[in-house]
DNA sequence: CGTGAATCTGACCGATCGGTCAAATGGCTC
DNA sequence: GAGCCATTTGACCGATCGGTCAGATTCACG
C-alpha cells in the first residue's frame, strides 16, 4: 500500500524549494539555508532528508530530465512532418510556459559543463536525436522538408522554445515588466511553430 | 599619451581569467581565488585592481554589454528586411562563435533576474527593440514579411544565436565530444539565417 | 644612484558555507 | 500507556569565502 507518508510529502516541498533556489542561484549560488527557509523547515531538517546538497540538487535534475522526455514523446505522435514538428513545439512551449525552473536549471546544467547530466547526454538524448534525425532526413528525401541538418532544426526548436523560461525575465522587462500573458504567451506559441515551419517546410 | 602601462595589461588579463570563471561558474559559484589562480596572481593582487567581487563582475559585464551592442548595429545596415535580417543573424553567429563567455555570462545575469543588467534592459535594450520594431513593422506593411509580432522574431533570433554560446556543450556533445569546426559552424550559421528568412520573408 | 609612488604578496580576519550530532519530540503498534 | 522508530531541532564544526593590511619589491624619474 502506498503511504502518502510524512516523508512524502516533506521531500516533495524540499524538492520544490530547492529548485527554485536552484534555478534562481545556481547550484553554486544556492545555500541549504536558503532552500530550508523556503521549505520552511529548519536546515538540518533538510540534510535529514537529502543528506548532502549535491544529492538534492541531482534528485531535482532528474525530474527535470524527466519532464524533457514526456514532452519529447510528443515528436512521435505523428509521422507527417508538420503535425510532428507543430506538436513537439507546441510541447516545448508548454513546458516553458508550465516549468520554467526546470528549464533554467537545464540551462545553468549544459553552462557548466554538465557535471551530473553529462550521462544523460551521451545516452539518451544522443540517441534521440540519433533516431528522430533519421526521420527528418526521410521527410527530407520524400520532399516534405527542406534539406536541412536535422540537428540544426533540433537545436533551433530548443533554442526558441527554452528563451521564453530562460530569458523569462528579459521578455518580461521587454513587454513591460510584466510576464507574457496567457494570450500573449499563446501567440508566440503560434509564431515560433508557423515560422519554423514555414522555414524549413516544402510546398505551402 | 596612452602607455600601455602594467596597470593596463594586468587589469586586461584579470578581466579574462574573470570572465571564463564567472561563464563557466556563475557570479557566486566563481571565486577570487579561482579568478586569481587563473590570472597567474596572488588573490591580494586582484583585490588591488578590483577591490570587490562585484565590482569585478560589473567590469565584466561592461564588455559583454558593449560587444552586444556592435552587433546590433548590424541589423541597421540596409533597409531591405532580407539584407538587414541576414547581416543582424550572422553578425550574432560570430559574436556566439568568438565570444561565447560573453553570451554565457549574459544568459546567467539574465537567469538571475537582471541584477547587474536591469538599467541597460529598461533603457538601451528596449529603445533599441522599440525602434526596430517600428522598422519590421513598417517592412510587414510593406509586403515585404509575413505579419509578425516583431518582437517575437527577435527573440527566435537571440535564442537561436545565443545557443550556440550557451549550449556549446550540450552541442559538442552530440557531435561526438568536439566543438563544431569551422565549416560545421558556418553551415550552421547559414541554416539559421535561411530558416529565419524563409520562415518571416513574403514572396520567396 | 636616490627617492617616492606604484605594485605585489603572505598572513590574517570575520562571516558563512555544507554538514554533523545528540537530544527532544511525535506518531504508531501492541 | 509502554516501547520503538521516524522525525525534528538548536548547537556546533572545519573549511572556505570575500576582503584587509602591513611590509616587501619594483618602477619611473631626477
Amino acid at each position: 500500500m502506498d503511504k502518502p507518508s510524512i516523508r512524502e510529502s516533506n521531500e516533495r516541498a524540499i524538492l520544490a524549494a530547492a529548485e527554485s533556489v536552484f534555478a534562481e542561484r545556481g547550484f553554486s549560488g544556492a545555500t541549504m539555508s536558503m532552500i530550508a527557509a523556503r521549505a520552511g523547515s529548519p536546515k538540518a531538517n533538510i540534510h535529514y532528508y537529502f543528506p548532502t546538497k549535491e544529492g538534492l540538487y541531482r534528485a531535482v535534475v532528474e525530474r527535470v530530465l524527466t519532464a524533457w522526455l514526456d514532452a519529447a514523446a510528443s515528436f512521435d505522435l505523428s509521422d507527417d512532418p508538420v503535425e510532428a514538428l507543430t506538436g513537439y513545439i507546441n510541447a516545448k512551449m508548454d513546458l516553458a510556459r508550465e516549468m520554467p525552473l526546470s528549464s533554467q536549471i537545464y540551462a545553468s546544467e549544459i553552462m557548466r559543463g554538465a557535471p551530473v547530466v553529462q550521462d544523460y547526454l551521451d545516452s539518451t538524448l544522443t540517441e534521440w536525436v540519433r533516431a528522430r534525425s533519421a526521420v527528418v532526413r526521410r521527410w527530407i528525401a520524400q520532399g516534405k522538408l527542406k534539406a536541412i541538418e536535422p540537428k540544426f532544426l533540433f537545436y533551433m526548436i530548443w533554442a526558441t522554445t527554452q528563451h521564453y523560461a530562460n530569458a523569462a525575465h528579459e521578455v518580461a522587462t521587454l513587454e513591460g515588466g510584466a510576464a507574457l500573458s496567457d494570450a500573449a504567451f499563446e501567440r508566440a506559441k503560434g509564431q515560433v511553430a508557423e515560422t519554423v515551419l514555414f522555414g524549413v517546410a516544402m510546398g505551402r
